[in-house]
This record gives C-alpha cells, sequence and structure tokens, in this order.
DNA sequence: CGGCCGGTTGAGTACAATCAATTCTGGTGG
DNA sequence: CCACCAGAATTGATTGTACTCAACCGGCCG
C-alpha cells in the first residue's frame, strides 16, 4: 500500500445528493463511497480499456457485469431498424452502467473516446451488497440521479422545436461541466453530429440546422465544431427551460 | 397481531428482477420485500388516502417523504408554462415515487384515481435504510425497474409518427397489466386523453386522430373511452416495435 | 333545459424528415 | 509537408405530418 505513492482509490460513484440541499456545494455531483468502499470494490473489479468507437457489450446479451467510468465517454444506445439507433444517454466519469432485465442488457453501449472503466462481476456486486448497507445507500442515490436523468432526458424529447432540443443538450451539458467542478466557459461536446441527433430524437440535418439557427441569431457560437459558447445568456435560457 | 385475520402486511414494492431470468414467471413483476420488511416499513409509514384530481405534492417542494402506492393510479409530471405539462410518467399499485434533489422533489405528482398509499418519512427511510442491506437491495431493484421505465418513455417519446407512439403506450399498459397478473384482453387506460397527449409528448387532437386511424385501420377498436382491443396484432407490433 | 367539460373533427400553417448535392475536416501515405 | 481521400457535416428543395386555432359533438350535472 503505503509502497505506491500514487493509488487507485477504487471505483468512483458521483452524484448529486437527493436529500442535502447543497453538499458540498449546489448542484455539485460529488463522490459517494467511502475509501473504505472504493477498496471492497476495487478487491473484486477489473480494470478495462476500450478504444473509440469500440463496442462494450450489446443489447439481450447476458449481463455479466456493470461498468464504473474512469475516465473518457460511453454512448449508452439503442440500435433500430437501419442506420438509426436512438441514444439513451451519454456516460462520463464517475457514472455507472451495465443494467439488465432479467439477466440481459437492455441497451448497447459503445465507447466514444478513449475509455478506462472498472468492471464489476454482477455476481460479487450481489454478494458484496447483501452484507454492506451504506454501499447500498451510495448505490440508491446514484440510480436516483441517473433516474432524474431519464426524465429530463425525456423531457427534452418531448420538445417539438429543435432549436429547444439542442439549446437543452448545451443546457445539460454545461451543468455537467459545472457539477464536475470543471469551468464551463464553453461547453465540451464529446460526440459527433449524428449521435447528438440519435440523442435528441432528430434528423441529422435537423441538428445542424438547429445549431446554424443559433448562431446566426448569435446566442451561441462555435470556437470549433465541438466547442460551443453562449452569447446571449437570455435567450438561451429561454429556449432550454420552459419552451413555449 | 394474531387477533386480526386480515392484516395489513405493509408496502409493496413489485418490479421485474434485474437479474434472474424469469422469476416467477418470464417478464412479471413481483413482491420483492419480505413479510419482515414490509413489517418494519409499515411500523414507520402512515397510510394516506387521495381523491381523484388532488395534489399529492408540488414541483420544489421540500420533500419529506416517499410514497408507495396501494392502490389507483396516479400522475407524475412537470408543469409547463400555460395549460400544459409534461407527464414524466403513470404510477400504478406496488409503485414507488417521491423523488427528490437536494430536498425537493423533481416533479408534481397528482392523484388520477381516488388513491390510497403508503406515507413513508424520508427521516425514517433513511435510517432504516442504513441498517438493512437486503431492503436496500429491494431498493435497489426496484429503481432499475423505474429508470427502464423511464428510457422506455424516452425511445416512446423519440418516435416522430403520432401512430407509433399511441400504438407504443398500448403496448406498454398491456405489458403492465401482463405483468400484474391481470388478464389482458382488452387495455384499460386509466387517464384522460389530455393526459395522454402529456405524456406522448402531441397535442390533444394529434391522440385523438391516431386514436382514429388505428381504429379506421381496424388494428384497434374501443370497447368505450378507457378500453381498447388489439385486433390486427401483427401491424399493432409493427407500429410499437421497431417503428420505420 | 342549458351550460360545461372532455373529446372529436376540420382548415391552414409551420416545422422537421427525406433525399440528394456539396463542402469541410481529419487522417493517411507519398 | 502536402495532396488526397473518406467520412462527417452542411446546405438546398420538396414532401409529409403534427401543431394551432376554432368549430362542433355528446354526456353529465345542476
Amino acid at each position: 500500500m503505503s509502497s505506491h505513492p500514487i493509488k487507485i482509490a477504487g471505483p468512483a460513484i458521483r452524484a448529486v445528493d437527493p436529500w442535502l440541499p447543497g453538499n458540498p456545494v449546489r448542484g455539485e455531483r460529488h463522490q459517494l463511497l467511502s475509501d473504505e468502499e472504493r477498496a471492497q470494490l476495487a478487491k473484486i473489479s477489473s480494470i478495462v480499456r476500450f478504444k473509440k468507437g469500440e463496442m462494450i457489450y450489446e443489447l439481450n446479451a447476458p449481463a455479466e457485469a456493470s461498468f464504473n467510468i474512469i475516465s473518457g465517454v460511453v454512448t449508452a444506445f439503442r440500435p433500430l431498424s437501419r442506420k438509426r439507433e436512438h441514444i439513451t444517454a451519454f456516460l462520463y466519469p464517475g457514472d455507472l452502467f451495465g443494467l439488465s432485465e432479467q439477466g440481459c442488457y437492455v441497451n448497447s453501449t459503445r465507447a466514444t473516446t478513449a475509455v478506462t472503466a472498472y468492471r464489476i462481476p454482477l455476481q460479487a456486486m450481489r454478494r458484496l451488497l447483501s452484507r454492506n448497507a451504506d454501499l447500498d445507500v451510495d448505490i440508491i442515490i446514484k440510480l436516483c440521479d441517473e433516474l432524474r436523468q431519464a426524465q429530463r432526458h425525456a423531457f427534452l424529447l418531448a420538445q417539438k422545436r429543435a432549436v429547444s432540443k439542442v439549446a437543452m443538450l448545451l443546457d445539460l451539458h454545461e451543468h455537467l461541466q459545472r457539477a464536475n467542478g470543471l469551468p464551463a466557459s464553453d461547453v465540451y461536446l464529446p460526440m459527433d453530429r449524428s449521435a447528438i441527433a440519435g440523442y435528441l430524437g432528430l434528423s441529422l440535418p435537423a441538428v445542424s440546422r438547429a445549431f446554424r439557427t443559433l448562431t446566426a441569431r448569435k446566442i451561441i457560437s462555435f470556437r470549433d465544431r465541438r466547442h460551443a459558447q453562449i452569447l446571449d445568456r437570455k435567450a438561451f435560457e429561454h429556449l432550454a427551460d420552459a419552451p413555449e
């Protein structure tokens, strides 16, 4: 232990606390697990790496493990008939994924950037869970977090105007960056346009046009394809918050 | 105890098991809590009743309790500017609701029918959770269930054609009835058309037209406003499953 | 009997999908 | 280092579908 100054503490689960109002900072996601818990999890986990674009697991495959992201971005999606896919979520460091229903994964996942993650076998996880009440509570908190995310996603999808959807996506990512303590002077979008389209329930051209509209109206501007700045906060929030 | 032949066991949480393949019956939601756990929860809960249409709690109010439905249907929603609202979920017996973020509710809820429910104070719940690892696991299972539901809802909302959305709604409710062991010869929709519109992200006229289209094509028929039958299973699944 | 609420139907408009052509970008090999 | 290529992204023209607004039905209650 002490022979290694840089210690890998084990899985990290980060979420906004559902109970405490502002802990430690309003809206900030914080590390839920104690060092003790992380060590326990580390004992049953392995570290895996995925190259950009690599599949992590496929829909309906037998679920053998959950994953906890250390670095990189993962896209969770449901393949549709042809070249289309419905994107369920973008997952970031501190997130947990690999949900199953009756032993099978309920979506497919792919590394959107290079990814390193803890791989936590389900068997071991279950065993650990039934022995450790504190760990359970942390997982519950995280699941509540993901549930709220999914509900926000649904809310976004219920919007009709493409510009609103796009604005809400930017808003989500800005919040996310802030919640992770990163500077949010510009919004970084690690995924490509077609992934955005899949997440927003729009066609790829529609995404492009929506971005164009927003830049034309001087509401946002693009430093490059993946870095956006919000220029007109007022107009932006009007679109992203309560769209008509 | 024994003096009362009809005993109220306490909260019931029903969900599809994420791990066991088919337990007890493929796709069936089963009771997660042991009698022991239900008794523990019962001790810290009270039973509350709500009239049809009554608000249960409001968005952003301080969250003091979670609820577990005994009977009736609850609508969770997010109020929008005017007469509109985005409906997050319809909740049925065995469901758990009253999620909070930093101490406040993240949506509003209203009784859609007369409702009876357990009211579980959060403080007591937290205390109980941190002492009981088995109970935690059950709650985790339930949250996974709700998370999948939310993701299905998002998937539904990503569909573009109104008939697909409506078909998926019927499909969801048929599955739900089946999962609860009810006969599913016809699909019962306990909510009114405008609630359906709010859930599907459509205007009220669009819902009406979609139903009309489906009946005109002899894919479904209505026994009455709230009871639908699926006539052409093939065509129905084609719309509800992999649209396009 | 009349009004009200939930629901349906109709006409016109707006917005995004589609299909297709074009430009931009990043990566590769000469 | 540059030329080139392939995939990503943008733009354009047309079509379709759902929205809006508004009128109309039908049951329920006073």
